[in-house]
DNA sequence: TCCGATTTAATCGGATGCGATATATATGGA
DNA sequence: TCCATATATATCGCATCCGATTAAATCGGA
């Protein structure tokens, strides 16, 4: 199963000869038009959650990565910087200075690992902890416009897409 | 159709007291995983295209949202600032510096709308219209392990998905 | 043991996103 | 006409992302 990330490509001779009106109005010439990009959907609808979450996590004093990052440590405490960035798909250039940021505020401590001193790892402070309990009232509630299957559905499908783009990136640059 | 963007609520009574092992390896007390947003799926999976495509742009020499401007305007040239924007979901402050960088670069012009000196029109040159066509040999080919009728539906849902979230937020803000 | 290779974070520079603000132009009612 | 208001971009500061590099600690073979 190929990802082309857009419609068929091949028979691709209808293109240019914009003389004879097609019956779909094909704007110029392309025929990929950026409403066909799978990835452009997946950068869109990014950007709406952002937006969507923008409100309840500003009443936080958080944004969306360092919320991940509490999800995250809630999970499992005492993380390292790595074990963290493998679960949010981040590295240390991204995460430490949220990281960072997050310890300033109180809500995390770093400390090296005394039995490995190059690792650090990552706790939550009581602080922390109640950040999130008070996350969890800030539910996003909106129409989604698919049913519920549909929703279940579309969260899997999401999550094969990215790993199997990620197994294909790495094999790549391997 | 409401979206949780989570697990399901409700019911939570089972979280805490782990002294009463559970079947399933619930890491310390949180029930929502960050495994289990669709927020996370979708943030995690915009990065990991960006990942992929990030070859094949470093060959053209563009950024990712440098090449969504380019296939927008191939759709339809001269459009003002804010037509390109409402197509990419970005405003202004986002576009004016990458349309700046892609005038820099020469693949287009921004040019003041004699009509209404407040907007300003973009259009591709040359070099920018062959920028396009290279573009398209860079496909991204990649095993999706989904089939055509999923990866179909998925494209669908996440637009709908990403639709409705803007509709909602927006109400929200009036 | 010793020293080069590896691993882990952190740092740096460039490019987004975005809220808030600024600036220039256009519009419309007194 | 005049001016308050609205509109369209641009600017600014902050917070991600990311490739490349650096610094410190660990590891491992001679």
């Amino acid at each position: 199963m190929k990802l082309n990330d857009g419609p068929r490509t091949g028979s691709r001779d209808d293109s240019r000869d914009n003389s004879k009106a097609s019956q779909k109005p094909r704007p110029l010439a392309g025929e990929r038009r950026l409403g066909d990009f799978l990835c452009f959907a997946i950068y869109s609808a990014n950007l709406a959650f952002g937006r969507a979450y923008k409100k309840g996590l500003d009443e936080l004093g958080l944004t969306y990565p360092q919320w991940i990052a509490i999800v995250a440590l809630w999970e499992q405490d005492g993380q390292t910087v790595s074990e963290l960035g493998e679960k949010m798909f981040l590295e240390s250039n991204t995460l430490t200075p949220i990281l960072k940021k997050l310890e300033q505020m109180g809500y995390l401590r770093r400390q090296r690992d005394p039995a490995d001193e190059r690792q650090v790892r990552i706790s939550l402070t009581e602080a922390g902890r109640r950040l999130r309990e008070k996350g969890m009232h800030m539910k996003l509630v909106a129409s989604t416009g698919l049913k519920p299957d549909e929703f279940a559905r579309l969260q899997e499908n999401v999550v094969t897409l990215r790993d199997n783009l990620i197994k294909a990136t790495a094999e790549k640059a391997g």
